[in-house]
DNA sequence: CATCTGCTTGGCTATATTGCCAAATAGATG
DNA sequence: CATCTATTTGGCAATATAGCCAAGCAGATG
């Protein structure tokens, strides 16, 4: 395989946007139900601002879509498949010393 | 779903892993075979200490293994299932404007 | 045992990321 | 239309990350 700078930058990119204990968070969130940036501030306690740009994140990356009705904005997830990773991501924690029961054996 | 900020940290840093392109294209080249440093260093036009550094982020994150031959140190991939997520971040770069054939739509 | 090769570690600089506050914007309401 | 609420954007400080070079280390070789 050769390495091409830009083709693994732009996909880089995308698991980036997932690769934060917050958005990481907010994409199992909206995996459920669809929320409102102001509902998903008080589940993190953080700054309102802050939780925005972390939705703009992901947006930008394209895994979440908005929805404005009235003031609020709802934000919904738009690709369901990241969620295939999280149960790879399971089998690393919890096998990190044994044999991963879905991977390869490696000593 | 409550925040909790190790739980997500834990699999955060796991996927944060990958979220470079030096070392997503290390985890797709191993997933095909095994390579030393050097191998891998000459396919991406780094530093070998660069590399080296990048491998052991990989192996902290529990994604890699490696094994001592000689003086060369041999990586592998430990944890195919991350090459799962590929597919999903493949989708997200093909329909970023229209639907999502694995995923929701979402306009 | 001196030296070579392959790799890792330490240390530094440049750059990117995160989170807060303050200010701006947009829609709703009196 | 003044104001309130929900959200976004700008800007800053603190921290984290990426890359290089130099130095260290371990196994192989003369």
């Amino acid at each position: 395989m050769t390495y091409s700078q830009q083709h693994f930058t732009e996909r880089a990119n995308i698991i980036k946007a997932v690769a934060h204990p917050v958005r990481l968070f907010f994409v199992e969130e909206l995996s459920q139900q669809e929320r409102c940036v102001c509902e998903l501030t008080a589940l993190v306690s953080l700054d309102i601002s802050t939780v925005s740009k972390h939705l703009s994140v992901l947006k930008n990356a394209g895994l979440v879509c908005d929805d404005k009705r009235g003031n609020q904005v709802f934000y919904r997830l738009r690709t369901p498949c990241v969620l295939n990773f999280l149960n790879c991501v399971e089998a690393v924690i919890n096998n990190s010393d044994a044999e991963l029961t879905c991977c390869t054996t490696c000593k």
